[in-house]
RNA sequence: GGACACGUGGCCGAGUGGUUGAAGGCGCGCCCCUGCUAAGGGUGUAAACGGGCAACCGUUUCGAGGGUUCGAAUCCCUUCGUGUCCGCCA
C-alpha cells in the first residue's frame, strides 16, 4: 500500500512508475480525491471541536443544577452536521483506500523494462548441466517407472494436478525438507516456525494476494483462505507490530504446505510435479529496518542459492522486470533450476524485496532510535520449493537404468541410502 | 456444539454516562539526592490523522463494526478473539 502523501508529493515518479507495469496514471486523480477528504475532514474537526466543548459546558452546568436547555438545542443541530459531514468524508476516505490498496508496488531502478518473462534479465548462472549418453527422462517418467509417483491415484481422489509420492520418493521429500530447514536455520540463523495453514482476510490483505487476487486461492466453507505461501503466516507475524530497532533482523523459516487454485495456468504444465494445487515449500521471510533491505535481499538469495549449491543442482539467476513482477515487489530474484527433460531452467525460488509495501497494509513499523516510528521492510524468498527440487533431483541424478542417485548432502537424511531403484 | 465470563496504554490493573486519553502499580527515559545497608526523591512516558516553520493546537481511537445520548471505556445490538466448564474428537 502506498503512502497517499508521498504520491502527492511525487506524482510525476509515481505515474512514470506505474507505467512501466502497465498501470494507467491516477496519482492526479487520488490526490485530488485527498485533497477533499482534507477539506471535509478539517471542516468535520471544527465542529466536533464546538460539540466537545459545548457538551462539557452542559455536563458542568448539570453538576450545578442550572438549565442547560439551550445548550442542547445548539449542540443537537450540530450534530446533524456532524453526521453529514462525517458521511461524506467516510466516503471519500473509501474511495482512496479501494485505490490505493489495488495499486501493485513501485519497480527498484535496477528491475528491467519489459511485459514479459522474455525480459527477465540473467545476472549468474552456476554449475554445470549434466551430459547424458542416453535421453534424460523427465522426472515424471522416472517417478512411473521406480513406482514411487503416482498421478492416477491422486487424480481419482483429488483431480487433476496432485500427486501421490511413494516410499523413497516420499522419504526424498522429507529428507529434502529438514535438509533445508537444518542449513537455514543453523548456517543462516532463520528462526524455524510451524505456522497455520489456515488464514483470514486480514492477513492476505497484509501480504498482498487480497483483495485482487482471490481467485488464485482456495477459501474453506468457514471462511478461512488456505495459504498460497508461508510468507502470508510469516510476514504477519510482525502485524501490528511495533518492534524495537535493535530487535531487527528477524529472520523466520517454515515448511508449509502451499496451496494454489492455479486459475488462469489451464493448459500449462499439465504433466508432471511443475504445477500442483498443492506443494511443499521451505519459505524465508526477513523483517528490517529500511536502510537494510537491499543488502538483506542478497543475503536472502544466497541463503536459496545454498541449497542448490549443496544439492549440486545447476541453476542460473535472473532479475524480474516489471510485467513479471509480483504485486507486492520492488524487486525480485528468481533462481531457476535446470531441467534436462524441458532443456531449459525453471523457476525453483522467487525472492522479492517489498520495501515497506506490505509493512503499511498490515501496520508493521519499527521504532528508531531517536523514538521515531517508521515502517519496516519485508522481504521473502523460497529457500526453496521442494517439489521442484525433488523433480529437479529426478532429472538430474538419472541414471540409465532409470535409477536415481542421492545427492551426498541428503544421504544422511536417506538413512544412508546411496540411490533410489526399482524396488525387486 | 451447549453454558458462563472476559477483551482498557509496553505490561498489570482501576474505572457502569459528564472537564477520563483514561487512577494506581510495574517497566522504561531524563534529572536530583545519597555512608543509615542491593535505596530515596522529582519528572516524563500511546498511536493515527489534520493544521502550523516551530513551540504547539485540534480530531479520532478503551478488540472491531453499528446504535442510543447534548455527552459513552461505561447502556443496547452485531461480530471477532480469549478463558473456564460440559459434550465431541485428533
Amino acid at each position: 500500500m502506498h503512502d497517499i502523501k508521498w504520491i502527492k508529493e511525487n506524482i510525476v515518479l509515481f505515474d512514470t512508475a506505474m507505467k512501466r507495469r502497465s498501470i494507467p496514471s491516477v496519482s492526479i486523480e487520488v490526490t485530488k480525491l485527498y485533497e477533499s477528504y482534507v477539506a471535509l475532514l478539517l471542516q468535520l474537526q471544527i465542529l466536533q471541536n464546538e460539540r466537545n466543548n459545548s457538551s462539557k459546558i452542559i455536563g458542568i452546568k448539570k453538576a450545578k443544577g442550572e438549565d442547560t436547555k439551550l445548550e442542547m438545542e445548539q449542540v443537537a443541530k450540530l450534530k446533524l452536521d456532524i453526521i453529514s459531514l462525517q458521511e461524506k468524508s467516510n466516503s471519500v476516505s473509501l474511495k482512496i483506500k479501494q485505490f490505493l490498496e489495488v495499486i501493485p508496488n513501485i519497480p527498484s531502478e535496477d528491475t528491467p523494462d519489459g511485459v514479459n518473462e522474455e525480459s527477465n534479465k540473467e545476472i549468474k548462472v552456476f554449475g554445470n548441466k549434466p551430459v547424458f549418453p542416453f535421453k534424460p527422462l523427465s522426472h515424471d517418467v522416472i517417478g512411473y517407472k521406480l513406482n514411487m509417483m503416482d498421478f492416477d491415484k491422486a487424480a481419482d481422489m483429488s483431480g487433476a494436478r496432485f500427486v501421490i509420492l511413494k516410499d523413497k520418493l516420499a522419504l526424498l521429500e522429507r529428507a529434502l525438507c529438514s535438509f533445508m530447514l537444518n542449513i537455514h536455520t543453523q548456517k543462516h540463523k532463520y528462526i524455524e516456525i510451524s505456522p497455520p495453514s489456515l488464514v483470514r482476510d486480514k492477513a492476505l490483505f497484509g501480504t498482498g494476494q487480497l483483495p485482487k487476487f482471490s481467485k488464485d486461492l482456495f477459501k474453506t466453507n468457514s471462511d478461512h483462505w488456505l495459504i498460497p505461501t508461508a510468507e502470508v503466516p510469516l510476514t504477519n507475524i510482525v502485524a501490528d507490530e511495533i518492534i524495537p530497532s535493535v530487535s531487527l533482523p528477524i529472520r523466520y523459516t517454515a515448511l508449509t504446505t502451499c496451496f494454489r487454485s492455479e486459475a488462469g495456468s489451464a493448459g500449462q504444465d499439465t504433466k508432471g510435479m511443475i504445477r500442483l494445487h498443492e506443494f511443499k515449500k521451505v519459505e524465508l521471510v526477513s523483517i528490517v529496518k529500511a536502510e537494510d533491505s537491499v543488502a538483506e535481499h542478497e543475503r536472502m538469495l544466497s541463503c536459496a542459492e545454498e541449497i542448490l549449491k549443496q544439492l549440486e543442482l545447476p541453476y542460473r539467476v535472473v532479475i524480474l522486470c516489471c510485467g513479471d513482477l509480483g504485486f507486492s515487489a520492488s524487486k525480485t530474484y528468481d533462481i531457476e533450476v535446470w531441467l534436462p527433460s524441458q532443456n531449459q531452467y525453471r523457476e525453483i525460488s522467487s525472492c522479492s524485496n517489498c520495501l515497506s509495501f506490505q509493512s503499511r497494509r498490515m501496520n508493521a513499523r519499527m521504532r528508531n532510535l531517536n523514538n521515531d516510528i517508521e515502517p519496516v521492510h519485508t522481504l521473502n524468498g523460497s529457500g526453496v520449493a521442494v517439489g521442484r527440487a525433488l523433480l529437479a533431483i529426478l532429472e538430474n541424478y538419472q541414471n540409465k537404468d532409470g535409477s536415481v542417485n542421492i545427492p551426498v548432502v541428503l544421504k544422511p537424511y536417506m538413512n544412508g541410502l546411496d540411490m533410489i531403484a526399482l524396488n525387486e
